[in-house]
DNA sequence: CCCTAACGTTAGTGCGTCCAATGTTAGGCT
DNA sequence: AGCCTAACATTGGACGCACTAACGTTAGGG
């Protein structure tokens, strides 16, 4: 079994996701809450439906993702005036901090990951990995 | 964000968990029935202690995903006379034929997922997926 | 002979992904 | 203008997988 790639993929993952849910849970956050911060860092204000597609996160998922984000006053969410039917989702100053220390947190965590790797290696796995993405993603 | 492996370790392997739920789903199947029934092909039959070391799944999830196969009538649990704690678990003989079922299934997923990679790339991707596994497979 | 460890089982948690249904608002078509 | 369809935010639910805690039973070593 251990010849298979997505086997090999769904353990190492698993490893992956133990990793950053570890990390992120000593912060008291999860994954969604810094692929949330990140995009608005990297990306700007932006809708939630935007949001979502720029994270890949289910709109229903979001909603309550964000919910923990607002109350924990890290992002704010206010009426767009152009479209009713819009929230504009923007960070805080205190989410912009929240962002930087995730960030810290998820290098550590890629180091303690690929650790028996290489800096030649590291990119390999990552074009790889993102051609597959691109693949998929495209639908 | 698409910069970090482990984002795109968690986004390709979510493809690929999406890939393997609906090509195992699509035969009323799971994942943990297939790593479980390929695990008894290639490694016999083992107590279910033994099994949850081979295939990586927690004893107690174990439980329910042989009483699933048992009740359907792919394995078998038969007390170990030399050691009334275990049960000996081992394949029938639909649940050999079961077995490569899925195993054609996994080829299949396998194909779509790996598409846009050569050869060489995929086995470059394997080795360095395997180097991940091993390295935090030792705790 | 007792203590500890291994075994199987039950129950429950958390995260991430996904679907279905609802009410609201925008915008294009006629 | 009015209608219809699509986009948006939200709720409530489901499932797969990983993981923990607790329990009773059995083996085996000190």
């Amino acid at each position: 079994m251990d010849h298979l790639p997505s086997w090999l993929l769904s353990q190492v993952s698993s490893h992956a996701h133990r990793l950053v849910t570890e990390g992120f849970g000593a912060a008291g956050a999860r994954g969604y809450h810094y692929r949330l911060l990140d995009s608005l860092v990297t990306g700007g204000p932006a809708s939630q439906a935007a949001l979502g597609r720029r994270t890949g996160i289910y709109l229903s998922d979001l909603v309550g993702a964000l919910n923990e984000l607002e109350s924990a006053g890290f992002v704010r969410r206010s009426a767009d005036p152009a479209d009713k039917r819009r929230n504009v989702v923007s960070l805080t100053a205190a989410g912009r901090e929240r962002a930087a220390e995730l960030g810290e947190r998820a290098a550590a965590i890629q180091d303690e990951l690929l650790a028996p790797l290489s800096a030649a290696e590291r990119e390999q796995l990552t074009g790889l990995l993102r051609r597959l993405l691109d693949h998929h993603a495209a639908r």
